[in-house]
DNA sequence: CTGAAAGCGCTTACAG
DNA sequence: CTGAAAGCGCTTACAG
C-alpha cells in the first residue's frame, strides 16, 4: 500500500503538500492539487484506520437515497451477500449530503475511507458518474450504461426480451398493444420502450399514440395508466408495463374495474425481484434478477480495489420473459369501461 | 476524543498494553483486558481514520444478512434517510463473517471504526445483542425486546392491535376466527398470537386448536396456509395473520381457489410497508411502520455515540388497525373447499 | 505478561 | 504556495 511518501516522490512535492492535497486544505495551487490527485488515484492511495487500512466499499446514491423500491432493496440484498464472499464492508453514502464544493470526489472518498464505489444513479446524476470515473477513483454504475469506455458498468439489457414479450402477444393475436414506461429517461426504460416499437414495426403494426403513457413509477400511476387505457374510446388488447410497481398497480386497478385479465385485457409487466407472484392471476413478465445486478456489482468493484479483477467492467446481465396468467387471447371485440363503470365489448376498430 | 494515553492512565497500564488490547495481540492478560475494555467503552474510544474520526454506523446482522424482506428495505430505508441528518454513515455488517473468536465484539467494532451498532436479530441470536450490550459498547436492538434494561431496543407494540383487529372481526359476526403466525417465536408474533387469543378470550370464545399455524414467513407458506383453513372440515369465517409475506401469500391463494374475499372468508393481514394495497382488495391489515423503525432507530445511535441522547432507549413504537377491504360479515354458513375444487357452504358447526 | 522507547504515517505550525 | 521539521497517535521490536 502506498503512503505519502510515494505519492510524494511520484508527484514530486513533499509529504506535506500530499497531506494538504488529501486534507484539502486551502493554500495548494489548482495544478499541484490535480497532480497530486492524480498519483493517489493511479498508486491506489488508502486511508488508514489507525494503522490499518480500510476494507470499505461505498455504495453512493448521486440523488436522494431510497431503498423502500424492490430495484434498490433487491441491489442493496445483493451487494450485502457478495460482501460476505469477500472481506469488503458496504457503506452507504450520500454525496448530495457529503460533498464539499471544495473538494473532489476522491478527496470525499478518501475522506470517508472508502476504497471504490458503486453508484446508483439517474437521468439527473449522469455527468456525476461521468466525474467520478474521469478523476480515475475506482467506481461502477449499477443500472445504467454509459457509452465513454472510462465509466465501468453493470446493468440488465431488457431491449430484446421486451421485443420478445410484444411478439408473444402479437403471437396469440393481439393487434392492440399499449405501453406504459416510466416517466424517467433511464437507459432501462428506453431499452424496452424501443424493444416494444421495434416488435410492432416488425409485424406492421403501427402504434397509436394513444397507446404510450410515460407516468411517475409508482403503483398509484399504475393504476391511473390501467383506468385510462381501459376507459379510452379505442381501448387496447392488451398492454405492456415496464416498471414493477407500474405493472402492481394496473393489476390492482383492474380488479377493481372488474376488467378480467386476461378474458378483457392481457397484461405483459416487468419484475426484478418476486413481485410477479404477489399479484393474481401471476403476472407475466420481462423479468430482471436486481439481486443478482448488486451481487455482481459488489464483486466487481471488490475485485477493482483488491487488484484481482479487472479495472474495465462493462457487462450487461440477461432479463428474460416468463409466460404466465396476466396474457391469454384478445376478446373478440375490445373490452372499454364507460364512465358508468359498465364494461362492454366495443366493435373491432382498426388499429390505429 | 480520548487517546490511547487517556484510556492508560484511566485503566493503570501503559499505552502499549492499551495498543494490544485494542488490536486483540497476544500476551495481554485476561484481566488486564478486560479492565483496558472496559476503560475503551466507558470514555468512548474511537478508531481514527488518518487523523480524523470516523463516523460510522454500524448495522449488524447478528445472523444471515437480508434485506429482500419489506421489513428489512423498510427499517434499511429509515436509517439511510436518518442518516442523512446526522453527520454519521451507515456500515453494513455481518457479524457470522467477521467476529473472530479471540476477540471481543468491542475490539471487533473498533477494528472497523464503528462508533455504535444498531442490531437485527433473530431468536436464535438474542444472545449476542445480550453480549454485546454488556460490553458496554453503545448499541441498540431493532424490532424486538429485552428485558434486562441494559439492553436498548426500539420495536413496534402489535399486541394491542392484534387484540383489536380480532375484536373488530368478532364485533362484525364472526367466531370461527383462525390464526397464522411465523414459526419463529419472536416477541412480535408472540405478541401479536397473545393479542389474538386475549380478544377470543374476552368475548367467551374458545380458540379451536385446528386454526392455528405457525409457518415459514414466506408467501408460499401463506398460500398454504389459505389452502388448509379453507379445505380444512370446520374451516374458520375468518382469518388473522400476523405476517406481511404470509398475508400476501393467503389473499392470492384465495383468488387461485376462488374463495371470495371477503365474502367467503375475512382476513387481517399485517403490515409493515406498503403491501396491503399490492394485492385485491387492499388488505385491511394490522400496520406497523418499519421505515420508522429503522429510521428512530439510527437517531438513537447517533444520539448515544454523540452524547447529544440518551445512553439508554427502550422505546415502543406505536401500529394501528386499518379496515380496508378483505375483512366484512361472516357468510351464512362457512364456506369450505372440496378436494375437488368444488366451493361448498357447510352447516354452521360449533366454534369448537 | 508488561513497559520504555524507537519508529511509522500523517498533520501542522513555522519559515520563506 | 511550498517544504523542512516538530509533533501526534499509535504500533512494535526489545528488554526484563
Amino acid at each position: 500500500m502506498p503512503t505519502v511518501r510515494d505519492i510524494a516522490r511520484d508527484a514530486e512535492v513533499s509529504i506535506a503538500t500530499v497531506s494538504r492535497v488529501l486534507n484539502n486544505s486551502a493554500g495548494v495551487s489548482a495544478d499541484v492539487r490535480e497532480r497530486v490527485l492524480q498519483v493517489i488515484n493511479r498508486l491506489g492511495y488508502v486511508a488508514p484506520v489507525g494503522r490499518r487500512h480500510t476494507h470499505l466499499i461505498g455504495f453512493a446514491f448521486t440523488g436522494p437515497a431510497t431503498f423502500f423500491s424492490p430495484y434498490d432493496a433487491a441491489i442493496q440484498d445483493g451487494m450485502a451477500d457478495a460482501s460476505q464472499e469477500t472481506d469488503y464492508d458496504l457503506v452507504l453514502l450520500n454525496l448530495q449530503r457529503d460533498k464539499r464544493s471544495s473538494e473532489s470526489y476522491t478527496q470525499l472518498f478518501l475522506r470517508k475511507g472508502v476504497r471504490g464505489v458503486i453508484l446508483r444513479t439517474t437521468t439527473a446524476t449522469r455527468e456525476t458518474c461521468r466525474r467520478i470515473a474521469g478523476e480515475g477513483f475506482p467506481s461502477l454504475v449499477v443500472g445504467d450504461r454509459f457509452d465513454d469506455p472510462s465509466i465501468n458498468f453493470i446493468k440488465g439489457d431488457s431491449r430484446d426480451t421486451t421485443f420478445q414479450a410484444a411478439e408473444h402477444l402479437i403471437g396469440i393475436g393481439h393487434s392492440r398493444i399499449a405501453v406504459a414506461a416510466s416517466d424517467v429517461e433511464d437507459s432501462d426504460h428506453t431499452d424496452r420502450l424501443e424493444g416494444y416499437r421495434k416488435a410492432l414495426a416488425h409485424h406492421g403494426l403501427q402504434p397509436n399514440p394513444r397507446w404510450t403513457q410515460r407516468v411517475p413509477a409508482q403503483r398509484l400511476d399504475g393504476s391511473q395508466v390501467m383506468s385510462r387505457f381501459m376507459t379510452d374510446p379505442q381501448p387496447p388488447t392488451a398492454i405492456v408495463i415496464t416498471d414493477p410497481l407500474l405493472s402492481v398497480g394496473a393489476v390492482v386497478q383492474a380488479h377493481r374495474m372488474g376488467v378480467r385479465i386476461p378474458e378483457d385485457v392481457s397484461l405483459v409487466g416487468f419484475d426484478d425481484s418476486d413481485l410477479r407472484g404477489n399479484v393474481y392471476p401471476t403476472m407475466t413478465a420481462v423479468c430482471q434478477d436486481a439481486r443478482q445486478l448488486g451481487y455482481e456489482a459488489f464483486l466487481a468493484v471488490a475485485g477493482m480495489v483488491s487488484g484481482t479483477g479487472p479495472r474495465t467492467v462493462h457487462r450487461h446481465l440477461r432479463t428474460w420473459f416468463e409466460i404466465h396468467g396476466t396474457t391469454g387471447p384478445p376478446p373478440v371485440a375490445p373490452v372499454r369501461v364507460l364512465p358508468n363503470g359498465e364494461r362492454v365489448a366495443e366493435q373491432a376498430l382498426p388499429t390505429r
